[in-house]
DNA sequence: AATAAAATTTAGGTAAATCTAAATAATTTA
DNA sequence: TAAATTATTTAGATTTACCTAAATTTTATT
């Protein structure tokens, strides 16, 4: 199956939007894409004629097993090369995903392999998400709580769901990464925003849309 | 100015092609990139307007300056991730042209200056290509005598200007790589087949087209 | 259930990068 | 130099991936 880089990142996104839902919609696919609701309809008649998705008319869009495992290898080829611009290159986290998201159209199971072993085979990406292995394999993300959902007030940081370099610049500045413990200090019910604290720092507030892109576990 | 993938393979097939020659004909580039003749003057209209060549009608094609500094950078990206798959990837220098082939249109001088400095700065690619420096400044090829053309019988491999996967592997099988010293046995006058030699191995025949493909400077 | 609103699809474009076949220009050969 | 050959361009399609505007279907709201 040899699909273009638009097939590519249609699948991608699927995969992505897919998760928790029953299915994806014209709209939402759209929305993720940026492009418009007519081009979704397009492309899925496409993807579905190459048997990569599930799709009626005005039912919404399933990756078949087949675009599960296209979409698999595309998310590994992108979190590896991630992890070679943080950890070889010296990128910082914000500014990779731009990157990899060219770099993983480039379609070598011979270079993804060795790419994965020059790296010793890491199991997460900068971001926190985990990454496939050869055979699409993927382990469950390690947490499935936000901030914003989580109920325990001592806190490590796992992950980051939101790859915009505008709030993982923000998070920097506030001093928060990967592993980051934090103490959250308050949470505000009329606007949902929590005040946290992270040792030897001042405290300091997050809207919920931030509280929501962190991924988090109770120490 | 923003080049589409098809527009920098065609920049970078020009400033190969124009090399000695001083234009460029519309069926030598058509037969280089792999195309018909009709879509290369198609192209040609477009990056005129563009101003990276100069060409006219029946006149051939020049690149700019504008042109030879696009097509400089394109080829920059394209030795430096060369040299990463066979220096840090362990791949062997017949695989790496193809794959360099994609990843030469990854746009970012941030990216392509941390990739050069992670390998050192190298000034020459597996092939023997000279690497052209942040500025787009190349140092001239370091031979330019082929072994063809070459008068002398003592020799050093320091380039071999033909990428193709066959031709490498074959020089793979002779044990002929960058660096190789050889003895010119004899020169057929009637084909123009070479023989040579390399110490501690059975001496063997090339033939004119291999000859002119391995670059040689005398010992 | 009827109507309004929202989501989705269809119809009919456009632009990029190709192609084939035919026309034209340039070059070579006789 | 006229004819033949070769090189190049033009004309007219095609495919991919988009778009806008209009039509249709689904869903939500009276
Ligand atoms: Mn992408
Ligand atoms: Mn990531
Ligand atoms: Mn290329
Ligand atoms: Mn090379």
């Amino acid at each position: 199956m040899n699909l273009s880089i638009a097939e590519e990142n249609y699948i991608k996104s699927i995969y992505k939007l897919e998760e928790g839902q029953e299915a994806v919609s014209t709209n939402a696919l759209a929305y993720e894409l940026d492009t418009k609701p007519a081009s979704v309809t397009d492309m899925a008649k496409k993807l579905k004629e190459k048997k990569l998705i599930a799709y009626e008319k005005y039912q919404g869009i399933n990756l078949t097993s087949e675009g599960k495992k296209a979409a698999l290898q595309i998310i590994r080829r992108h979190r590896l090369w991630e992890c070679f611009l943080v950890e070889k290159l010296s990128f910082s986290w914000e500014e990779v995903h731009e990157l990899a998201e060219e770099l993983e159209h480039v379609r070598s199971e011979k270079l993804t392999n060795r790419l994965s072993e020059f790296l010793g085979n890491p199991q997460i990406d900068p971001h926190g998400d985990p990454i496939p292995d050869a055979q699409g394999k993927m382990g469950k993300p390690r947490v499935q709580t936000s901030l914003h959902k989580s109920k325990a007030n001592r806190l490590e940081v796992m992950a980051v769901s939101d790859k915009s370099t505008a709030l993982l610049e923000f998070l920097n500045t506030k001093g928060v990464r990967l592993g980051t413990q934090l103490d959250v200090i308050e949470r505000y019910e009329f606007d949902n925003s929590i005040e946290i604290k992270i040792k030897n720092q001042p405290a300091f507030t997050i809207s919920e849309q931030v509280a929501k892109s962190i991924m988090v576990k109770p120490i």
